[in-house]
DNA sequence: TTAGGGTTAG
């Protein structure tokens, strides 16, 4: 008669055995677990092959997958279901590197690997950066058949992305028959977090071409990537169609990533609307509020939420300290960073990591106390400090022109990266500003040798939805002619107002021709000059550049906000200007 | 007896 009432699938299934019922109240922890396996043990009934793989599956998700492997063994007659389980469990806890070990053993026990078995232990290889192993069981997914399942493909997907191999992963996903909008967001997620925002926009676009609809994972990635190169627009028309038109509610996950562009882009005021208007904010919500005030310079505003985090929000984690560090350095707060640097440790018990230390040295070096950068990085850091540490140091020296001590330290960060080109080119820069010509030289012939290039340097600047990239002394835009006599005219104007340029700036250069430009036409100066030329007043300049600022343009940018009455916004490579009437929001700490 | 996959923010 019920089978009249109730469709087969709502049928009441059986009640679980008393032990089962506890392990599925007990969960992924590890005190209960051990309780129930006392009392399994005190009983003397051997439980069977389902509780046992519940059991052990748990005792991996809480992370003690040990103490699974120990119990292994007691397992009757252990078949692919329990191997899955744990191959899985693991490949979501904190220690992914075991789901290799039980996959190994399943093959040991002679039972095929499945495509669940596949896409759990690709991604525990991806996570744990096991390119080798990964390579292998992609030979594994092919030689059983499961080359064509689409979830085994996502995997692989993300796997060779997360290990840099770009071009397999897109290959792979180009031979997909039949793409899920998770193996869309798999592939528009690996260019973005490999830094190609651009080549993840347009997967987006082929997505949207497709008439694959979008979800919230796929809008998330979107926005990170318009940050990645500060095109707000197309961020901006992501909040505005698919949120504000009501596709999607605004969850945590995109709104901080919405926060984020919009903080990246520029524009903090609105990061902060879209901050009050979230639901709920979780320490991740709150870090990127608070690192958008940072990067702007805005040190008080970063302070102040803060404080009421500390009051009203989640606690604070170390990414928070980053950014609440960060912010104070960039502002010159001295005692706002020392202190929140105790408090991180006293109150919430963080070991300070490197990236900590970098923004402590940072603290201390930009506002000139060198001595006292150099007294943290004996006293509080333990060990050998990271070449980051150095590097920190070095730009202090090298802002307060302090050569001396420059050349006794930048012997240390060659000692421990020896192949790496930036650090050359930092230290050349310093030599040059020192007028020792004859270091400079060598440092350029030593990296001719060795075949190293400087980091080309471009600005972005979009005009009207169109994308305009210069380079230094770039001559490939139409209006090149133009561009060069407005930029001539805006330095006249800019030198009668007080601006005399900053030579210090013509720094070591590998190419002859290069140095032969000078300061006059870096790429940010000329994507400015067309930015004026090509739009009305009162309309904001919005500039990306890939490298950071020379003290050059800092200074000419500040003139020119001044004369010109715009505003102007540079996103350089680590954080943002916003001149304003003559005035720059990092206060010239950058 | 048992259920299940790959993607998402600072």
């Amino acid at each position: 008669m019920d089978s009249d009432i109730f469709p087969q699938s709502l049928s009441p299934t059986r009640p679980h055995s008393p032990e089962y019922s506890s392990l599925l109240r007990a969960g992924p922890r590890i005190r209960p677990l051990t309780q129930i396996h006392a009392r399994l043990v005190v009983s003397g009934n051997h439980p069977g092959r389902s509780l046992l793989t519940k059991f052990l599956t748990l005792a991996v998700s809480s992370g003690h997958p040990l103490y699974a492997r120990r119990l292994l063994p007691s397992v009757p007659n252990p078949d692919a279901f329990l191997f899955v389980s744990l191959i899985r469990a693991s490949s979501r806890s904190p220690l992914p590197f075991h789901s290799i070990h039980f996959y190994r053993l399943m093959l040991s026990f002679s039972i095929p690997p499945s495509n669940f078995s596949f896409t759990s232990v690709l991604k525990s290889c991806a996570d744990i950066s096991a390119s080798q192993l990964g390579r292998i069981i992609h030979t594994h997914v092919i030689t059983s058949g499961f080359d064509a399942d689409r979830f085994v493909q996502s995997a692989l997907v993300v796997f060779y992305s997360k290990n840099g191999s770009l071009d397999v992963a897109r290959k792979v996903f180009d031979r997909m028959p039949d793409r899920s909008v998770v193996s869309w967001n798999s592939m528009i997620s690996g260019y973005e977090q490999n830094g190609l925002a651009g080549s993840a926009i347009t997967v987006f676009n082929l997505m949207t071409k497709e008439e694959m609809e979008p979800d919230s994972a796929t809008l998330a990635i979107v926005v990170s990537a318009c940050s990645q190169l500060g095109d707000m627009d197309l961020g901006k028309w992501v909040h505005e169609n698919y949120i504000k038109g009501k596709i999607f509610p605004l969850g945590v996950v995109l709104g901080s990533s919405l926060v984020n562009m919009y903080a990246r882009c520029g524009h903090v005021r609105r990061a902060r609307e879209v901050f009050d208007g979230l639901e709920d904010r979780n320490v991740v919500a709150w870090t990127a509020m608070i690192a958008g005030y940072g990067m702007h310079g805005f040190a008080e505003e970063a302070m102040e939420l803060f404080q009421r985090m500390q009051i009203y929000g989640p606690s604070p984690n170390d990414i928070t300290f980053v950014a609440v560090l960060s912010a104070c350095a960039h502002a010159g707060m001295i005692d706002g960073g020392r202190e929140a640097f105790e408090s991180m440790k006293r109150d919430y018990g963080f070991v300070p990591r490197t990236e900590h230390h970098v923004c402590m040295v940072d603290l201390y070096g930009r506002a000139g106390l060198l001595q006292e950068a150099i007294q943290f990085i004996a006293d509080q850091i333990p060990g050998e400090p990271g070449a980051a540490v150095w590097t920190a140091l070095l730009g202090a020296c090298k802002m307060h022109k302090d050569f001396d001590r420059a050349a006794e330290f930048s012997c240390k960060l060659l000692a421990l990266e020896p192949e790496n080109p930036s650090h050359y080119v930092l230290l050349s820069n310093i030599y040059a500003l020192a007028g020792k010509m004859d270091q400079v030289e060598k440092i350029r012939d030593a990296m001719i040798s060795r075949g190293w290039r400087k980091q080309a340097g471009y600005s972005l600047i979009e005009i009207d939805h169109v994308s305009f990239l210069f380079r230094m002394g770039d001559t490939s835009h139409p209006q090149t002619a133009e561009i060069y006599r407005y930029l001539e005219e805006l330095v006249c104007r800019i030198r009668e107002a007080g601006y005399e340029p900053e030579t210090d700036s013509v720094l070591h250069e590998l190419e002859e021709e290069e140095r032969e430009v000078a300061v006059r036409f870096h790429s940010e100066k000329l994507a400015l000059a067309f930015g004026l030329m090509s739009t009305g007043g009162g309309t904001s300049i919005r500039i990306v550049k890939n490298l950071r600022m020379c003290g050059d343009c800092h200074l000419a940018f500040k003139f020119v906000s001044g004369v010109t009455g715009r505003e102007l916004i540079v996103r350089d490579k680590l954080r943002f200007h916003r001149f304003e009437g003559g005035v720059c929001s990092c206060q010239d700490y950058w």
